[in-house]
DNA sequence: CTGAAAGCGCTAACAC
DNA sequence: GTGTTAGCGCTTTCAG
């Protein structure tokens, strides 16, 4: 198969592989021909690397310009073995959380100019596929983003081991870059809130359920909420706590087992606005009036809290999303430059961010009433 | 840079490219060795080609799955031109309609061993960088589900002209696949509901507004609507017709001036649940009550559209994604086949198909009062 | 049905 | 600073 000869002697488009472009692209010996220097040349001049002249680099780039050259990425990942593509690793597609966090990766990558993979491992055998020396992570991706997944250190290390850079969201892991918020402040602001409001019986509802807990946030939530309630001198009863599995339909069976009690709570605190959410509507159902027969306080600040009006505990995801991406893209970069350095690289590549919550006040919390 | 034989002959780690594994992965060749057979049959054997004996292919998937050996694709991608990855091109990632359907597409994707590549177009200005010649699509994708794009035929031209093959979702473009819902049907059951309940003063909230309307889909709800109240011998006046954006902010600020009016609307036809919920969410501000004191429906029967006990038609978005990719897959396969086929294939690569839309009728909706 | 060999388009030593 | 050259790991003619 001899594109070139081809190409030269025949209709072009007669003899081609099924998929092959039916226009001819320029390659990097077009470009290194027109400006009469050696492809080594063009690959370094266009790439930025230094051993270039200025005015050698400056030819290069106005010929590839003109040419509309841009490397094959298949040629130089299998060349560098480099992908610039990173891979965001999430539970959910659907559910407006993760997909703001993906929006925000997305945009941070496109300005990178990475490609940005999307890998959903709703259970966990999904993770495994990933881990599973026959997926070649390393020959897909340089960095994965993980939202929110649970990961133990062996399934790190067989990442990093691979090449492969990781960054986290959500969750932390030992010497990785990582963006979250601080799940005990959460906790205790809620309870801080309802405390300020008066309230003395409350219910949780939280991610539990069947599942083993691999979740660290739900935990913290919790125990922050605990302790700001002590710190006033009060509890929540441990039959209190409900799973609501951070969906609507689970926070609203949560919401009415908590309501069935003989001793319902007056605040109910649910660790994610959509369980906040079908609590609300269980509330509807049975003709209580969220803030005023029983107050609710979300967490996220999703885009539909404003519309019901409420009270939750605001956090910015989608600059998560995007601070996770360039918190992966420098340590990827910091990486690279420890090989040619003489030894010790600054710890960039750990740094670990945690972002800002914000309590926002609508209309589902109110005074404790009688 | 000699790999092989720098393995042999010193420590492996020492002096490899950057980026490159830690760990030797095995190679087609390791592969042909272990199974005595050439690289050439190992190809063919593990891609399932034909030209190859039973038993020769036996052996050599076995060998291959010991020694967890896959093909390193940027290996083939270099060598076939093709890419195994698909693209969803996207106006928004983070809102539910989107997000749901990208998540439908990611399992059919990845059910067929596709990458799924994911590309915002925000602005109209992103798609044109992704038809500039220096984007090299075909390099990246082997075909492109445009999700509620607009593009002009020779936007379409100049992708398949690529070789990349294009399904549409949302919208229809001449002999590609695509997959959407009746629009105009979508309009109709709106009207007739409201006719049905008796209502005699409508509005609209649409998606036009600043933007040169190229969507499509607005104005058959609105001609379907339009013609639904005609049945009945009735009609919207042309300042009922207000653009909302698809976006809750944008159905508010519609709905306020809709009740601004001298002479208010009692039903409104919302041409997305979440326009829907803005709206809504304006009436609640006012201390009107939907379903009682105006009527509103949209459409998607989004996952809160529940909550707020919206009125709406249902539409199945995720199933709207993975069909639309499995559309695409199969008009790739046939093109493919088409190469090696004598002349005329089947018009399987054109298939459109228009989901079944249903109405869900909750509280937002109510009889016309006095 | 199978093997040999020529690329695919680039990157990275290594020499000059 | 720049050119030469040897691969990266696969697919695909072309012979047999």
């Amino acid at each position: 198969m001899q594109h070139r000869q081809s190409l030269s002697t025949m209709n072009p488009t007669s003899l081609l592989a099924p998929h092959a472009p039916r226009t001819r692209r320029s390659t990097i010996e077009d470009v290194a021909a027109a400006a009469s220097v050696s492809v080594a040349t063009v690959s370094r001049a266009l790439r930025g690397l230094p051993n270039v002249a200025a005015s050698t680099r400056a030819r290069v780039v106005a010929v590839a310009e003109a040419l509309d050259y841009t490397a094959n990425p298949a040629a130089s990942r299998l060349a560098a073995g480099q992908t610039r593509t990173i891979t965001t690793v999430i539970p959910h597609l659907n559910s407006w959380y993760f997909s703001t966090i993906v929006a925000g990766t997305e945009a941070i990558c496109a300005e990178a100019g990475y490609d940005l993979l999307v890998l959903g491992v709703g259970s966990v055998n999904d993770l495994s596929r990933l881990l599973s020396e026959a997926y070649q992570l390393e020959r897909r991706t340089d960095g994965v983003v993980l939202v929110d997944v649970p990961v133990t250190s062996e399934e790190v290390q067989s990442i990093t081991a691979r090449g492969v850079a990781i960054a986290t969201i959500g969750t932390e892991v030992p010497s990785h870059p990582s963006v979250r918020i601080d799940d005990e402040l959460v906790g205790r602001t809620a309870a801080d809130l309802f405390v300020s409001l008066g309230h003395q019986r409350f219910g949780v509802i939280g991610g539990i359920r069947c599942e083993p807990m691999r979740f660290e946030a739900p935990k913290a939530r919790y125990r922050g909420f605990a302790d700001g309630l002590g710190a006033a001198g009060l509890t929540v009863d441990g039959d209190m706590l409900k799973g609501g599995n951070f969906s609507i339909d689970g926070g609203q069976e949560a919401m009415s087992s908590l309501l069935d009690h003989p001793d319902p709570p007056s605040a109910v605190f649910a660790m994610s606005d959509e369980m906040a959410f079908g609590a609300i509507m269980e509330m509807n159902n049975r003709g209580l009036v969220p803030g005023r027969d029983v107050s609710i306080v979300g967490v996220d600040d999703h885009e539909f809290s404003r519309v019901l009006g409420l009270t939750t505990i605001h956090q910015n995801v989608a600059d998560h999303g995007a601070a996770a991406a360039r918190l992966l893209l420098n340590s990827m970069q910091a990486a690279s430059r420890s090989n040619s350095d003489t030894g010790a690289v600054a710890d960039v590549v750990t740094q670990r961010v945690v972002a800002p919550i914000e309590l926002i006040q609508r209309s589902t919390t109110g005074p404790q009433l009688l």
